[in-house]
DNA sequence: TGTACATCAGTGAACGCGCGTTCACTGATGTAC
DNA sequence: TGTACATCAGTGAACGCGCGTTCACTGATGTAC
């Protein structure tokens, strides 16, 4: 019950730096990112529009601020997801990153396509959004990298690999994922993608007059990946029978 | 060298008509679709602002005609690339319409983001924009047939098809790909995704610090997608190893 | 505890822009007889 | 071939809005002695 030992200005200073947020996320969902207007967001606050500068410099720092909330939000879900999962089973871990990226994005689909859409035209993204924005592939080389342990053998690939994409990958490797070989980068950067494409393709409505269980298609796509991975206890073999 | 019967009045029409388009899809640059202004193209195609609406009824009418474009611009260069193809060689016809796309999206990215980005806040879709919007599925799924065809053996999935998703992917197979079995359609959505997935990571900017030799990559990715898919020549085997 | 001063939140006017759409109109181009 | 009329392109003004950002300012809240 301590009140942490900041003054009433400090105090209301972090409320209305909160309130702005929260409209401006609000108002994302009537008009996009392109359309978010700080002097709405004013209106809606109750401030006149000049008084918004004092919380954040310029309508870009508001934009920023709404995409690390929105990478962070969505990471949180997917970390907790995977963490309530036992941890030797890999597939179902994978599953739960999924399904919970997939119902974040629903529940917040303007912030989903903030982060996953086409970029806002005329905004450049500060480095303060790389951290936020990098922890569920984290999460996600985490899972094959498990998997790999398990296996302790080198994932070949069926095309050899470029000079010049090994090099990539081997700073990839070196900075994130040491026990990940090739294939395995390739196949996580693959799967992030698919992970990433299906739920847009959901989203943004490619998928209309397609499928009208979306969330049971999503499962049955996650688990076929998470077999392609070799993430099923069953068995590493291939779909193919004949 | 003969013309078409039109006189001078509907052929500066017809010219009109394209300038506009072509001024707006230049725009599509510097601002994106949700920046997009009628009075901005009237500008620049030297009319005034009320005289576009002579050729087009409003801002969603050539947003519209921008969209089916852009999907049956793309659907061509896919198309043309894959037909050149031998017909035999599975593997290199979906490389191919890889490439095309990935291609066409670099040359074209605002286009791109137009038909794979978020969706421009308060535009609905008309149903003009289906067809074109189909045209690489279908080349994808006939891929996917000449495959199946020459395997004539089922595709088992690793995981049982919800009743609710066998009746989509029925409704699917009678429409448009008799010869196709839940399996093979459910990768088909898959790859579809995959490809568009990986490109917008590319375009939008999710493989910065990453990958820097993209081009490489993504064939490199594709051809696993591929080889996953079991259009490679020489297996149908997994990756996995041991 | 009281006073003097510094800090900071919020105001309101202004700058210089932009937009989509409607409407009554002029004047040129086409068409029918 | 010539005339009368209909069609249509393009104009310009207007309606009723919107925006981000700057700046000099008032007045309240905090801080130091």
């Amino acid at each position: 019950m301590t009140e942490a030992p900041v003054g009433a200005r400090a105090r209301a200073r972090a409320d209305l730096t909160r309130q702005i947020k929260e409209s401006a996320r609000a108002q994302l969902g009537s008009d996009g990112a392109a359309g978010l207007s700080l002097r709405a967001v004013a209106r809606d606050v109750g401030l006149v529009s000049s008084a918004v500068y004092r919380y954040y410099g310029s309508r870009d720092e508001l934009l920023t601020a709404l995409i690390v909330d929105a990478y962070t939000s969505v990471a949180d879900a997917a970390e907790q997801a995977e963490r309530e999962v036992r941890r030797t089973d890999l597939e179902r871990r994978f599953v739960a990153l999924c399904h919970a990226m997939r119902t974040w994005a629903l529940a917040h689909p303007h912030e989903y396509a903030l982060i996953f859409g086409s970029p806002v035209p005329g905004y450049v993204a500060p480095t303060d959004t790389i951290d936020p924005a990098a922890r569920i592939p984290l999460l996600l080389l985490g899972i094959l990298a498990d998997a790999a342990a398990e296996d302790g053998v080198v994932t070949p690939l069926p095309a050899p690999v470029p000079r010049s994409v090994h090099a990539d990958l081997r700073a990839l490797r070196d900075a994130v994922a040491p026990a990940l070989d090739d294939g395995w980068l390739v196949r996580g950067i693959r799967t992030w993608a698919q992970i990433v494409g299906l739920i847009s393709f959901e989203l943004f409505g490619h998928l209309h007059n397609v499928v009208t269980d979306y969330r049971a298609h999503f499962e049955l796509q996650m688990r076929v990946v998470a077999a392609d991975l070799g993430l099923a206890g069953t068995a590493g073999r291939n779909h193919r029978s004949g």
